[in-house]
DNA sequence: TCTCCTGATTTTGTATGCAGAATACAAAAA
DNA sequence: TTTTTGTATTCTGCATACAAAATCAGGAGA
């Protein structure tokens, strides 16, 4: 868990040796900056769990595990921290932030006003092949399901939202929805949804790709509203069930 | 412009010397660190357009000017960057993001679907007090536009809305919602709108005023959507007429 | 035993140093 | 004159050094 960084940043574009081919001469690999990296490292971190809410992230023990020094680890932390991943205590460092019901509930209500567009521009905006792509990514859940293959199934899930929001064209709308979605994912990872509510969620799924393929844009947003509404009913749910359990 | 920091952190509570009086102990005054004022400063330069769109961002120059050193100013513009402020240029530093009328579109599209939750929020949850809040906000407003002042217009219509969104009470709404803001704003300090769009604008917001005074949810949502979409509109034309008289 | 102080240690926040990349400049070639 | 190539300088990205704040350990006194 969590690997040392060993900049993996060897030549992208490799030699493009032999013939004189066709080949696009690559360009200049542009290295990745160290925080960007960390950033990356210490999300997917926080999100799966694997560094749990409320704990310290020490710098120099977090700087030797990623073998970067403190600066570039730094600047990753303050980017997380306005993410909501990280909560920043003066003087004292930081935390990963604890998963507060309220907190999620309000991100939750943000993203909801969110879904309203997204299902707007999905069906104006995507292109054929972008719906392609989200039914490919439909019926490979659809299988994750079958097999009650759970990891599986967020995956392909969470794949199949980033790609409405992306193929509604307004980048600035997916940067929103990411950012928030950060926070959702981490109590996803810590809740398992009862069979009934999976088996629901990819009803409404169903729904949701059909109201897609047909370019109903008001459909599409209220099945989206709908959607975010079970899962954020879910999601609270087996939060208040973990505190319970935690408490007994 | 831009002047030095001067660690502005003095004793905020200042010394609590005599009578152990009633004060409320202001408390240590946790030292403000240097990379949030560097934020606030780059921040509010750029929005001004004190920094103007495009301008390179020399860390050493920077760092002068602000009286810190560059590592808080680095994370300055690295968080800077998230909020889409500054553009970050591999191995070649940053500078002001130039303001890019598609990207423009898109933040006032998110903002728009956000409004409608706005609306919603205040007018079911905003305190009486806060409604009088807005209301002094709002008379204020008023005279600065009998006065023709444009600039305290702009600053109280701005208190108002982001007093609208604050009475909601969902915190990530009113971060999100103020992290898009800052993009526009930054435009609106380099478009003086038309007489006509100002009196329109203003006849909104004594609209706006009533519902919330009604707290008739529905009607707010309704009208905070058409205000800002007059809005993106006066800005986009705003936009393009100064990409105009430019290219003259 | 508990509380409160005091000094040592750890940890953060900030500044500075260093290597490599990018740019600017100047001379040579076309 | 224009383009190209080699060199010097500037700047960024990262690491490290240093100072201030916080935490911890131990002991004195109640």
């Amino acid at each position: 868990m969590l690997e040392r960084v060993e900049t993996g940043n060897a030549a992208a574009g490799g030699a493009a040796s032999s013939t004189g081919a066709a080949a696009p001469v690559v360009g200049p690999i542009a290295r990745r900056p160290l925080h960007e990296e960390a950033v990356d490292r210490l999300r997917s971190a926080i999100v799966q769990g694997e560094l749990a809410p409320g704990i310290r992230l020490n710098e120099r023990v977090l700087s030797e595990r990623l073998g970067i020094s403190r600066t570039p680890l730094r600047e990753a932390v303050k980017l997380l921290a306005t993410e909501g991943l990280v909560e920043l205590l003066p003087n004292r460092g930081a935390i990963v932030a604890p998963v507060d019901a309220e907190r999620l509930a309000q991100t939750l209500a943000v993203m909801g006003a969110l879904e309203a567009l997204i299902g707007e521009l999905a069906c104006a905006q995507a292109s054929e092949s972008d719906i392609a792509a989200i039914r490919a990514l439909h019926y490979e859940m659809m299988a994750a399901h079958a097999r009650r293959d759970l990891a599986a199934y967020f995956a392909h899930n969470q794949a199949i939202h980033l790609a409405l929001v992306e193929a509604g064209g307004n980048a600035v709308l997916a940067h929103t929805y990411r950012q928030l979605n950060a926070n959702v994912r981490r109590v996803r990872y810590m809740a398992n949804l009862s069979p009934a509510r999976w088996d629901a969620a990819v009803r409404e799924h169903e729904e949701i790709l059909a109201a897609l393929t047909a370019r109903d844009g008001v459909r599409l947003k209220a099945l989206l509203s709908d959607h975010l509404a079970h899962k954020t009913a879910a999601v609270l749910a087996a939060l208040q069930d973990g505190a319970a359990r935690e408490a007994a």
